[in-house]
DNA sequence: GGGTTCCTGACTTTT
DNA sequence: TCAGGAACCC
């Protein structure tokens, strides 16, 4: 352990063998976070605490795994085993299903996931015969979710008549009703949506004092990572199971909090202080993962945001090469350049292809990435998008397991009633829903008693209905003597779907089956490996939890040395030799949804941000002149972040001019060759970048004062000049040229412009951006 | 009830 | 552009 401990800076040090008390440890990017977390555990461990009486609350099950694995090898692994580690979600869920009595639910409840809230909630609204157009499903789901987030409950709601009138105004006076009807639904089919998880832990921790004080004594020293993601709901539940103890950590980075959008409190980290008495404050400042150049041109990034906290992130390691810059023609040039680059880098440095990431801001800009790498042969991972367990097939399959295990799980019903076909329709559905909404019944008990019950349906689908409840209930006999796998297996073959599959021949049949198989695959894989864990069974729903709550990143690194493209967002926590971070355009990023609230504004920053500082090496930017969105081609204008980089960490590295005429001709000639001397950099260096030494001091002592929170609005855009082709204007970093060609109407006018300064030949360009000059 | 075509909204980010 | 739902016809 002292070997350990001698490894780390004094900060390091220092949060690690703080054992007792509230505490919060603010880490930069790259500042050896995990390793501090994983060090102090170990710590803890190694001073005698229980590992039973340890809760670590991580940002993904894989982060809590690997840092299970790495505290396995310094305490050993039956020590190990016993720590509580997981996600703020499993973690919880693990707890509601022991502790579900109480709140009037099985432990076998089911987790619909965001597709089955959506599709619930479209019911609802259908049900309700409101006009879609008004309640638009996704909206009124991310309102009740903002809701539960908040510990807003249906009751809480219907006291506040501020939220009420704020729907009202929004022309949706029944979201109330909505909301309601999505709970009992919920309830009423033993399931818990995503937020239920956090929110039903809430209340039970409210509700009952001994099951409260039952997890505080178990919980006497409780971690949380990524503190700066904790939405309102974890951050009570955080507080109600430290109150005893007061043994808290929370670590994260005011800088990195990305995840507002799905109610992540910013606040909860910036007044930590004030939430606990008596709270040790550790700054990790000191970055070890990227060179001089990434870290302080991210710097110059962050420091245009106004809510921060104090830390000034600084590193020893070598300068590096600056950032580089550069401008393609459209998405699919964007795509080739840096299949090319990855193809170069490769070679020169002698590098993998899992040193290399290219980050976006919205799934749908894979496509292009994908397409550029796949022609030449560069092997790639997509993370995230349509996961792997949201494809139709695998669904399918996960709804039957999902309905053996709870039967009253009514979207699982309603997704595989009818599927593989078997002459169950939508009138009949209609009717199952209208009876089990008379009965207070689920629409699986009343296909149960149908003979009882005298329904408007005719014999031959009564049958057919019969066949479908003995068929699930004949797999509910097999699951209490199988294992997930063995159930699985069999469900495949006897409802039919593979044979559905086979029967369709095309290549993207041939597709499903495969990953049928692979969640076959997966399914065993989990079986075995929790046999070997303690107090877990192998059951089916501990499967489907699992699955439920699994996201992208969890899934084990495979073997394939591969490139990994995926959002800013779950790129977080992880690094890179080489990242390219691609689209870097306005109204892509920073989205367009963003830029008119400085709030959102710096929450897009704070993902630059946490873009750039992914790169240990180098770090590439690209934007397009045109880029295809909903199918058409768009004008793009360089994104603001690249601007608000300080151009001393910058090389602009702009092509000549023939060269977009070139590719367009052909287009492969690119592909195969990058003519080193076909570039050129248009921006001056200016000077070498000031080393850490007086300069770094000075600005540490400029950035410790802390900034006040600013919530006014974002400034109000610059009027827009008066321009007519042929006038000269200025642009801040693009410097003088001449207006070509004028386009657009109020706010959208933009200017066609023939730049003499900076090597760029001609750019479209907002007007707002312009200032008039004469000459 | 089943199959096909037509239409619409998505491109913000996710446990 | 394209997936998924609604509308339409058999």
């Amino acid at each position: 352990m002292q070997d350990f401990i001698a490894q780390l800076n004094d900060a390091q040090r220092e949060a690690v063998l703080q054992k007792d008390g509230p505490m919060i440890v603010i880490a930069g990017a790259g500042s050896g976070k995990t390793r501090v977390l994983t060090y102090r555990i170990a710590y803890l461990m190694s001073q005698g605490v229980d590992a039973f009486t340890i809760l670590s609350l991580t940002f993904t099950n894989k982060a809590a795994r690997e840092m299970k694995s790495r505290i396995a090898e310094i305490v050993g692994n039956s020590e190990a085993k016993n720590l509580w580690m997981g996600t703020f979600h499993s973690v919880f869920a693990r707890i509601l299903r022991a502790e579900s009595d109480k709140l009037g639910y099985p432990s076998n409840f089911s987790i619909y996931d965001a597709q089955d809230s959506q599709r619930l909630i479209r019911g609802i609204i259908k049900d309700f015969n409101l006009d879609k157009d008004v309640y638009k499903y996704k909206q009124v789901l991310s309102r009740i979710s903002s809701y539960k987030n908040s510990l807003i409950t249906v009751k809480a709601y219907k006291r506040d008549l501020e939220l009420q009138e704020a729907d009202a105004m929004a022309k949706r006076p029944r979201l109330g009703e909505i909301y309601e009807e999505y709970v009992e639904r919920c309830f009423k089919a033993d399931a818990m949506d995503f937020d239920d998880l956090l929110l039903r832990t809430n209340e039970l921790l409210a509700r009952y004092p001994e099951v409260l004080a039952k997890y505080q004594n178990r919980f006497k020293y409780i971690m949380v990572d990524e503190y700066q993601d904790t939405n309102h709901s974890q951050y009570l539940i955080v507080k109600a199971l430290s109150d005893r103890f007061q043994n808290i950590c929370v670590v994260g980075d005011d800088a990195q909090s990305i995840y507002a959008f799905r109610g992540a409190n910013i606040n909860n980290i910036l007044n930590f202080q004030k939430d606990y008495s008596d709270v040790k404050t550790f700054r990790l400042e000191q970055n070890y993962r990227s060179t001089k150049n990434i870290v302080e041109a991210a710097n110059s990034v962050i420091e245009k945001n106004k809510t921060r906290l104090e830390k000034v992130v600084w590193t020893a390691n070598d300068q590096g090469p600056r950032i580089r810059v550069n401008r393609l023609i459209n998405d699919a040039e964007e795509g080739r350049f840096v299949a090319s680059s990855i193809f170069e880098n490769r070679m020169e440095n002698q590098m993998r292809n899992s040193d290399f990431a290219i980050l976006y801001r919205t799934n749908a800009q894979s496509r292009a990435m994908e397409d550029a790498l796949r022609k030449k042969d560069i092997p790639y991972r997509i993370y995230g998008g349509l996961s792997f367990y949201q494809r139709k097939e695998i669904k399918d399959v996960l709804s039957y397991l999902r309905l053996i295990a709870n039967p009253k799980d009514e979207e699982a019903l309603i997704r595989i009633i009818n599927f593989p076909a078997r002459g169950i329709g939508q009138t009949t559905m209609d009717k199952l829903n209208l009876a089990a909404n008379h009965y207070k019944r689920s629409m699986f008990e009343i296909i149960e008693h149908l003979e009882k019950l005298n329904l408007d349906i005719n014999k031959g689908i009564q049958t057919k209905l019969k066949n479908f409840n003995n068929m699930i209930k004949s797999f509910r006999v097999m699951a209490e003597k199988k294992d997930a796998f063995d159930l699985a297996e069999i469900v495949v073959k006897k409802t039919g779907l593979i044979q559905e599959m086979k029967k369709d021949g095309t290549p993207e049949g041939i597709a499903r089956i495969e990953n049928i198989e692979e969640l076959l695959n997966g399914i065993q894989d989990f079986v075995e490996g929790q046999k070997e864990i303690a107090d877990a069974t192998g059951s089916l729903s501990e499967f489907l939890e699992d699955v439920a709550l699994a996201t992208d990143l969890d899934k084990e690194t495979d073997e394939v040395d591969r490139v990994a493209l995926m959002t800013i967002h779950l790129a977080k926590g992880l690094e890179f030799p080489f990242v390219y971070v691609v689209g870097m355009e306005e109204d892509l990023f920073p989205s367009a949804m963003s830029v008119n609230s400085r709030s959102e504004l710096e929450e897009e920053r704070r993902l630059f941000y946490v873009a750039l500082t992914r790169a240990e090496k180098q770090a590439y930017l690209t934007y397009v002149i045109s880029r295809y969105r909903w199918g058409k081609l768009i004008d793009a204008e360089p994104s603001r972040f690249i601007e608000e980089i300080d151009e001393q960490y910058l090389d602009f590295m702009v092509p000549k001019d023939d060269y977009q005429f070139r590719s367009f001709v052909n287009p492969d000639i690119f592909d195969d060759e990058i003519d080193k001397s076909n570039l050129r950099t248009t921006k001056p260096k200016k000077g070498t970048p000031p080393s850490k030494t007086e300069e770094e001091e000075k600005r540490i002592r400029r950035l410790r004062k802390v900034k006040p929170q600013d919530n006014s609005p974002a400034k109000p855009r610059k009027p827009i000049p008066q321009l007519d082709a042929g006038q000269w204007v200025e642009h801040q970093r693009f410097g003088k040229g001449k207006v070509l060609e004028v386009k657009g109407v109020g706010q959208d006018k933009k200017a066609n412009i023939d730049f003499q300064i900076g090597g760029v030949k001609s750019l479209l360009l907002k007007f707002a951006k312009l200032k008039l000059i004469n000459n």
